[in-house]
DNA sequence: GCCACATTACTCGTAGGCGAGTATACGTCG
DNA sequence: CGACGTATACTCGCCTACGAGTAATGTGGC
């Protein structure tokens, strides 16, 4: 099990490696992140950015060095990262590479409720789903094989192709199978969404089905 | 974009699915919920359970019809599906499942800050990821194929797998070019680490270089 | 030389998420 | 028959996230 982290926010494991290189204030950070695409790598609010920045202040990773300020603007505060800091940073992200936490994906959950839709309709939002895959695969291909660094730089747009390359892969399996009517209990899907949907039915086709099947611990 | 929903978090749509079938208290379906293994499928927090029920009752997705109590027990509420409930569930499952949006997941976060870390730990991280990886498959593989139950109910399964069996192999690959040095950009990373990791040379290593080579909108 | 718009640099309010705690009832083992 | 564990069914309060707002300063155009 992952460990609590007193600061769990993403941007906050950013803001740490970012000042590795050296102490700046909230805006110079954000901007020195946007500017590298970071943004693109990890899901980041800037809304949050504050909230963060002092977070990681009161529990002693960062710590305020200057605050100084030009004309009438507000007064920017400078931090610098400390050793407890340095060292959350690391730990991090050893846990972050080397434990495989399973984290599910908002698809993988609309597919466990997937019997909610008509099986018509799926097909349609699947090849919507699969069209929007791919052109976003084409994108980040192009953008990978022109990219002026080493791979060593690229290595999340790598890994972000691969997996989403398995799930266009899959879906397009599963397409197959639901328009030729080869999968299994298709066809009672079908039938209960024509016979008007009983939710009657619904328990005794997802519910006791389904109880025995899970995997255990 | 994905549309902002009233209640987002994702137990907020088990309800609603859940509720589909029959009126129930939170307790229930909670219960209900746990027992088909749903909390398998996506990430739920049971302490935000009855938060979640109150804020599906308060946009009216959900209303209370009655409430009973067994000897003096803590009062039950009973709730069923509104109309407005029955339609927030399907356009958000029309949403999910229709819409590809990216969701980065943690690991790849961290692939994009792999430089911190010197390159052997980061071998021996990744293969660490990789044996857990390949336990947690082989786990889920026997559990699918020993399921007593037709395919169309294991799709949030198989697609695990297929998403997760991508990663391992990603990640072998990946390990492969780092043993043999064969990955571009390996080497300087290698000496960066062994010089006493200058933060000024780290900027224009991953600064830089990486500045230009993102892809556009 | 001034207006409009972008950029810089934050502040604040609020909703919601979540863990820990609480209180009753039931079963059961001796 | 009483004591202890376990299941039932919530309640509470803190902390965090995040979007919207604000205010000063640079900048380009006419």
């Amino acid at each position: 099990m992952a460990k609590r982290r007193k600061v769990g926010n993403m941007l906050a494991l950013a803001i740490l490696a970012n000042l590795l290189a050296k102490p700046m204030h909230p805006y110079e950070m954000a901007a020195t992140l946007r500017e590298r695409g970071k943004d693109q790598d990890m899901p980041i609010k800037w809304g949050s950015l504050y909230t963060v920045v002092g977070n990681l202040e009161k529990h002693g990773f960062i710590r305020a060095v200057q605050s100084e300020r030009q004309g009438l603007r507000p007064e920017r505060t400078i931090y610098e990262i400390t050793e407890a800091g340095r060292a959350e940073l690391t730990d991090w992200l050893r846990e972050i590479v080397g434990v495989a936490e399973r984290e599910i994906p908002r698809f993988e959950a609309g597919l466990s409720l997937l019997g909610v839709l008509p099986p018509d309709e799926v097909v349609a939002l699947l090849e919507q789903r699969l069209a929007d895959l791919t052109e976003q695969l084409a994108t980040a291909e192009a953008a990978l094989r022109s990219a002026p660094v080493p791979r060593i730089f690229l290595l999340e747009g790598e890994y972000d192709l691969a997996v989403r390359r398995a799930e266009a892969d899959w879906i397009e399996g599963l397409l197959g199978e639901l328009r030729d009517g080869t999968l299994p209990g298709a066809k009672q899907w079908r039938e209960w969404h024509e016979n008007g949907a009983d939710p009657s039915q619904l328990l005794s086709l997802m519910g006791e089905l389904t109880a025995e099947g899970g995997p255990e611990a």
